[in-house]
DNA sequence: CCCTGATTCGC
DNA sequence: GCGAATCAGG
């Protein structure tokens, strides 16, 4: 069988790749590859995010590996004189868009790592004070772990919440997960498990987890490679 | 070399 | 539909 994309993994993909994680750290994290990811993303007609190269359209290539004629007759234009340059040349504004690489949200030395509960988790359970979570995402790396410096204010009110403003009126024990927006998407449970499912609380702005799960998803980067299996 | 993402094409 | 292979830029 090739591969299960079930709607949990589908929203999954989706949130990372919004939150412009590379498709290999997103492959990572569903344990599969960077191609599965890329292709699926492409299927599900998700935003291509700046691609560091620029291939020749399918066309071009077919009709050139054809021995084809030439294709196009591409029209050049006369190039426009750029008027009203009196002086100095100079360099021409770039459009300049947003780039998500640099937007990541707010961890450039952080990354979103793999909820994955199951197997894994070898060790060091994060004793945090009196956490009395009943089955968080443990997750922990050999070496890397905490000592995360101490964390600039990244202008993310999140932490002290004097108090919640009010509930969005969304229950908890609602049985489909609504991706994006309202609720924690941090998985608990086995995906595939009927016990599986989201946290639904309330996600910290601009983050698909709440303030609680966020604190354990964003760590420090490096453990790459080899993590799942 | 490593990384990246995109496309192609056999399955 | 899926994703390895391949491509191609940084």
């Amino acid at each position: 069988m090739a591969m299960e994309w079930t709607e949990e993994t589908i929203a999954r993909l989706r949130e990372l790749w919004q939150q412009g994680l590379s498709t290999a750290e997103i492959g990572r994290q569903l344990s599969v590859t960077k191609n599965a990811v890329v292709g699926k993303a492409h299927r599900l007609g998700l935003q291509a995010r700046p691609s560091p190269i620029r291939r020749p359209p399918a066309s071009a290539r077919a009709a050139e590996s054809a021995g084809a004629v030439a294709p196009t007759p591409e029209p050049v234009a006369v190039a426009p004189a750029p008027v009203a340059s009196p002086v100095s040349p100079a360099a021409p504004v770039a459009p300049v868009a947003v780039a998500p690489q640099a937007a990541a949200p707010v961890a450039p030395v952080m990354a979103p790592v793999a909820p994955r509960v199951a197997e894994a988790a070898p060790s060091v359970a994060p004793v945090r004070q009196a956490e009395p979570a009943p089955r968080a995402p443990v997750r922990a790396e050999p070496e890397t772990v905490a000592a995360v410096a101490p964390p600039p204010p990244v202008a993310t009110p999140a932490v002290s919440r004097p108090e919640t403003p009010r509930a969005p009126l969304r229950a908890v024990s609602s049985p489909a997960p609504r991706r994006s927006g309202l609720s924690c998407c941090w998985p608990l449970g086995d995906p595939g498990t009927p016990g599986f499912h989201f946290c639904g609380a309330t996600p910290v702005p601009g983050k698909p987890y709440c303030s609680e799960h966020a604190q354990l998803a964003y760590v420090k980067l490096r453990d790459r490679r080899d993590n799942v299996a």
